[in-house]
DNA sequence: ACCAGGACTTAAAGCGCTTTAAATTGTCCT
DNA sequence: AGGACAATTTAAAGCGCTTTAAGTCCTGGT
């Protein structure tokens, strides 16, 4: 972990300063500390430290080691500056959503492959997307990769002005942005079909509110419905993405006398407020009524749930973003782009034979 | 949020260019662009725009409206190196866990409310703590907030020497770091008292696993039982921070045949385990059993758990570290200095009185 | 009129690096 | 030995801002 950073603390005897707050800060080192210790120029040691070529292996292997002895580490506000170039990705997120942080995770890598690094600045209560975006910007990021935003379409078209957008996990009709994202309507599909195989007809959507993904899922399931010949079974119910909703939705059928065989839910976090709902009436799932959500939330792995779900490879999307953002940046791709992945079901314990 | 954008969008028209790929993207405007349109030098321009006392009222609105003309936002890169501060506070977090997110949140209020920005850089699974803090430093950050670091104390105090590093939420024995975190024994005190207040003295403790919380919450267990006169009650079970153990130490005192009257895990994950496996079993919490646990996880507040629990009150943690940090950078404070902070017990539903 | 002093402005020198053109060194022929 | 050419190395000019010392202009006072 931070052993190594030993090192640099024996090169601050060099600098005569051994308390931070004696004589203030030990400055960390420059290129010219490095330099002056090989006795070559700054250019020299800049070249060797970014494995430019040109250097003598000689050199090389002697900046190298000064500079290790140092624990000398570039400045990458003076290196942004020279070269004009950030190699940053500025990446929005909600830093509350498990699902972001697993994007994330994998920016990091994807990121790291193709040399660019990630500054990640969180939408919270208190700071809005245009807050975080600036954020970004300012730290220089030279594409941004917004993950779930919430802006109007024409908002984002005019921020693409200033530094290419990935949009990720969001439908965005007609612009010039790229966007990242999963067949939401595809995903119920599975769902259902799942379903469908399993025998069950009566099977019964909560409904994720407004928003392009809601609109996407419902859709989804109800074509998915028709497509097996289940039109006359379709049945909406109200809700929005929170526990509480599917609370609400399964006391509403568990009111209304006759179950449904089956609920599949807007997300995860509804179908786990409609597992609540029915555990609490005694109702059996899957024995009588399977129940699945959307997301891969974690919520959904733990074992008490172990609830049936859609993931929304992370991983790919990840991967696609920052495939997207390279191409804006290194090779030029001026045509917009959309990756529209599949999403895959994960069929846990929720939802079982019926029929 | 992002609509103001679109004022710097008009600004494009400016600089002939349309699109952005069609001859290179518009260049972001420069202090030197806003000072020309004004003709003013870049030294007023830069005075005004960081409300430097010393433009006149009239240079200071003609500049304001000229920079906002302009869609203008500094460089940050270019700023932190002219001035020699980024007044930034680098923080390390992991951002999947739930309670970081809230500390994030509230750093950023109080980071904002003293003049700073934050950098986040997280942990992942391909992400050590090394590569993490490396980044923070490479964005130059003055301070380091870290949220639970495992890196060894002294790894730490070397760390100090290149910026002051304020360790958050894992006690750290005689160092000169600052630390800023909750009692985790007074948190569990606080449990027992409230149930044996509730009359309960068969108290079984799951444990944590190894750690400084673990240690210390497990020690809360045992001096509280003790100060009630409940020393022959003490029992510890073997478990970690997961759902899976606390089903596991559950499912042990299912097959041990008398049942305690409440159990107290190590966090609310394994909490959550615990309930899990009672329920499955028919137990009643808090009918039969009470079950507490530790953390106020999103999980605890999810109406199918209702967990009791001990808060850590994140907004007090994260105030009190910047103001650490703020201490260390701007009143040069050198004595290191450690924050305890007395955490809260959250009664929800799953705590009842027996006897 | 003339000058001190206050109110504004600004020229210019960096910050720590990158980058390009030019200089230096070394090598190999003839 | 002299020169061409390749291999290295480096001087120097920035990048976009901040900051300080040094102006420039007025205002009044005398």
């Amino acid at each position: 972990m931070l052993h190594q950073e030993i090192r640099a603390g024996e090169a601050q005897v060099e600098d005569g300063g051994s308390g931070r707050h004696q004589s203030g800060a030990p400055k960390r080192p420059r290129l010219e500390d490095v330099a002056a210790r090989v006795g070559l120029s700054t250019a020299s040691v800049s070249l060797v430290l970014r494995g430019v070529p040109g250097p003598s292996e000689r050199t090389r292997q002697r900046v190298l080691k000064a500079a290790a002895d140092l624990g000398y580490q570039a400045d990458r506000t003076a290196s942004t500056l020279a070269s004009r170039r950030s190699r940053l990705l500025g990446v929005m997120i909600d830093i509350r959503s498990p699902f972001h942080a697993e994007l994330v995770e994998h920016l990091h890598t994807a990121a790291e492959e193709v040399g660019y690094d990630l500054v990640l600045s969180t939408l919270t209560r208190t700071r809005d997307e245009r807050t975080a975006v600036d954020t970004l910007l300012a730290f220089r990021s030279e594409a941004l990769i917004l993950l779930g935003p919430t802006a109007p379409a024409d908002a984002l078209a005019v921020l693409d002005n200033k530094a290419p957008v990935i949009v990720v996990g969001r439908r965005i009709a007609d612009t010039a942005l790229d966007v990242v994202r999963t067949a939401d309507d595809d995903g119920v599909r599975q769902t259902i079909d799942h379903l469908a195989g399993l025998g069950h007809r009566e099977i019964v959507y909560v409904d994720g509110g407004k928003g392009v993904i809601a609109t996407d899922r419902r859709r989804g399931y109800r074509t998915a419905m028709r497509r097996h010949g289940l039109g006359d079974h379709i049945r909406v119910l109200a809700g929005d993405h929170t526990e509480a909703a599917g609370e609400r939705a399964a006391r509403h059928l568990l009111d209304g006398g006759r179950l449904p065989t089956a609920v599949v839910a807007y997300n995860d976090q509804c179908a786990i407020g409609v597992l609540a709902a029915l555990a609490r009436a005694g109702v059996a799932v899957p024995g009588e009524v399977s129940v699945a959500g959307y997301d891969d939330d974690t919520l959904s792995r733990l074992s008490c749930f172990n609830l049936t779900t859609v993931s929304q490879s992370a991983r790919e999307q990840a991967r696609h973003a920052v495939t997207a953002a390279v191409e804006r940046l290194d090779q030029d791709r001026a045509e917009p782009r959309e990756v529209v992945l599949t999403p895959r079901l994960v069929v846990r314990g929720t939802t079982a034979g019926h029929g």
